[in-house]
DNA sequence: ATACATTTGTGCGTATGTATG
DNA sequence: GCATACATACGCACAAATGTA
């Protein structure tokens, strides 16, 4: 089912990203007419791109491009991943597979992922580069009762693309924990790196529109000037 | 002036910290008939808390308490600093000022702040505590156009409880950025600490409701196990 | 398996307040 | 003072998911 306000979100965003609109975006009222909705549907589209941290808006002035993710180079939005990966990357993101298993989920897992002990998941391991740079090493668990099927060739590319286009599925929220990690033997003998080094590492728990978190994943990336940017709306006092 | 959603938002994210909602909210009706407000109104308050990642919400279901920040110790919502601040902490927080300048803006604060070169400037710089260990170094600067006055005195305790109480503002949004930051010779000095060891540090931007800034600073963590957690929605496809 | 009530999700309308220019 | 634009708050109707009898 196409819903009104993700398809105005979402073509907002897009000109937004394209820079389309680079400082003021139309009014309220002239977005109703441009896409033929009430302004509750406008200002549902709007409170989207706000909320990630797209848009500033000003009460009696406008809504504007927030500028506070141009100029930096390596600066990531959590709230879509913006800059690092889909639509602001310069260079595409190319995918080495480690590993791709079918295990089943020890304690640990199910509990992460609300499922029960011994639930079939995909394990994969992924090394990820930008402009021939290694850039992040990406470990991720997908529930199998969801995505019942993945290849290597699709983890060489967008997995979530994959899912989204050929489930159905859409990812409803996530929560995200990020924390420094210093890289074990292991790792940092895969990617390169002295081990014991610091990076940055995102946690992510995945959740479909029912609550039922059905993918959890661990990345450090290795940019050492990386810096992830969020935007934090009302304050309660 | 006391906006309505706004202080239910407050009622319920109270009874969600105070953990008189342990797990399931009341329905949608049910608040509207207890706080006398329609149902747009109650989902605005809704629509806040679940931003802040402190609720989850099921259609057909219902509203329930987010787990994802019980249970560990070192976990700091970044939506709202609940966590190692203001509500979720278990010791107080005692702040050691080390510095309280009046400066003026040089060109790269001026360009942050968005405020004229040579604009005067609170420069403050804590260490704080909690439960006697050291947590935080702090680094902040005030435009005294938006806060005539600082003390020490306020400076020892919550700046933003002095600022929103006496100057009656209200922060509306914040920018942040997290990264790996390795410590200064002088930083690694005061703290006790070895140089060039490598900590979390967010920067922080916080706005008025004119989207003006007024606050801007950079923040260490010293827990070498903190996580950062943060709740993202509306995935963008 | 079905029907039904409950609960949240989407979308529309209207009125008034407040800030900006 | 005025027009414009966003903010708050009320109302309604129907869709979709859930829970239960």
């Amino acid at each position: 089912m196409v819903l009104k306000y993700q398809e105005i979100a979402n073509s907002l965003a897009d000109k937004v990203n394209n820079h389309e609109y680079t400082d003021k975006l139309p009014s309220e009222g002239e977005l109703m007419t441009e896409y033929g909705a009430s302004r509750n549907t406008i200002r549902n589209s709007l409170d989207i791109l706000y909320n990630q941290g797209l848009i500033k808006r000003i009460q009696g002035s406008g809504y504007f491009v927030n500028t506070a993710l141009h100029g930096e180079d390596y600066v990531m939005n959590l709230a879509n991943k913006v800059g690092m990966n889909s639509l602001g990357v310069k260079y595409p993101i190319t995918s080495q597979v480690l590993k791709l298993e079918s295990i089943e989920a020890d304690e640990k897992l199910a509990e992460i992922l609300e499922c029960e002990v011994g639930a079939p998941v995909y394990y994969i391991q992924r090394l990820r580069h930008s402009n021939n740079k290694l850039y992040a090493l990406e470990k991720t668990y997908y529930l199998k009762e969801f995505i019942p099927y993945l290849s290597k060739e699709i983890c060489e590319k967008s997995i979530f693309k994959f899912i989204i286009e050929n489930y159905h599925i859409s990812i409803k929220n996530a929560d995200e924990y990020v924390t420094i990690y210093n890289l074990s033997d292991e790792e940092a003998k895969i990617t390169d790196r002295e081990s014991g080094s610091p990076t940055i590492r995102i946690e992510e728990l995945n959740y479909l529109k029912n609550e039922r978190p059905f993918n959890y994943s661990r990345t450090c990336y290795f940019q050492d000037d990386l810096t992830i940017y969020y935007h934090v709306n009302n304050y309660l006092n």
